[in-house]
DNA sequence: CGACATATTGAGATCCATCAACCAATGTGG
DNA sequence: CCACATTGGTTGATGGATCTCAATATGTCG
């Protein structure tokens, strides 16, 4: 059985020169300071962010509160899925923790791409059915484990990301007080 | 904006009467009588069922505790999600609230068909990313809603559920206990 | 009418958030 | 290069939302 990755790898290696070429002239590289905002709540998620290099961060503002969404690595695509789907204004924020590049791809062309070459259809609906998993598995851990244990999941799957990333960060993804976050890692 | 319903609702009539009846001719309709277990946790769910009549349920067992996650109507598709598009065991059972009356797709036939009529890939596309957009928004719920909260929504947006479904069901699917939904209800 | 499933109500315990004070590290301007 | 502001994290005290356990009530159906 072939883990999520690999999945991925194998449809991309599959895709022939011309699609890959299609896609690389479509994708635009630029650089970002640490801390600028790439995506606003409000206005509508038209492009997707290929991270290159650093970190970005998704979040929502509910009660003048942040809540940390998703953590974006090198390789990783960041965009607000909902409102880039169906193109409705986001909720959501999405901003670099430290400075970054990233590749740029508009939602039309990769749209008129997935048209052109049906295979990247196949792979939209893997990368959407594999996001689609990783969100039950977060329901169900939200449901059903205690902030300790959500935390030590993190840490067994994930130990690279509090070694980069700020507790109150780490905090709201886990849906924990910054204060309550603090006390688990006092009693390691 | 077409809302979700109308966007499945426009693809499905997009479909050619080549499709239509190669569709219709690998299903298979079934009926079962309430209680009976349709995928049970630990086996690969093959196979979908869109309800006909009755309700069906799926929830996952955690302690010896049952963890509802979605209900499915009349016109409903049921399955387990993760265990079908992976082909993994699932975690999950999938029961009948009521007698029902389904009908089954296999997933290989259904996977066939895809390859065959490519419309169905784009509408399988469409059916994940509408799941993907509601578990996102579950997600939402969960992390910022306190229980009242979540009770009123689904009061508001899903009444004639409130109708049909017990309350230790509804309680486990809003992530609350039995106790505490009947005190909320108390206070209208 | 019993008998079993389902829902309500009460009392206490628990997890975790909030508020507030404090600390450590880093940066900055004079 | 010092004084102090800023940022990020820790620690303590308290309270609230919600769970758990237990008793009681209200079905519902053979």
């Amino acid at each position: 059985m072939l883990n999520h990755f690999e999945k991925i790898a194998q449809l991309v290696a599959s895709l022939d020169t011309k699609t890959q070429i299609f896609l690389s002239k479509i994708e635009e590289t630029k650089s970002f300071k640490k801390g600028e905002i790439l995506l606003n709540a409000g206005s509508v998620c038209r492009k997707s962010f290929h991270v290159r290099k650093g970190i970005m961060r998704k979040y929502h503002i509910k009660n003048g509160k942040e809540i940390t969404t998703d953590f974006f690595f090198e390789d990783d695509i960041a965009l607000a899925y909902t409102s880039y789907t169906f193109q409705e204004p986001s909720t959501e924020f999405i901003d670099c923790l430290t400075d970054v590049k990233v590749s740029i791809t508009h939602r039309e062309q990769w749209e008129a791409a997935k048209i052109k070459f049906p295979k990247l259809l196949e792979l939209d609906l893997l990368l959407t059915e594999i996001h689609a998993g990783a969100l039950e598995e977060d329901l169900l851990d939200l449901r059903t484990l205690t902030a300790t244990e959500r935390y030590e999941k993190l840490l067994a799957q994930a130990p690279e990301l509090l070694l980069h990333i700020k507790l109150t960060h780490i905090a709201s993804y886990l849906n924990i007080s910054l204060e309550t976050l603090s006390r688990i890692r006092a009693k390691f």
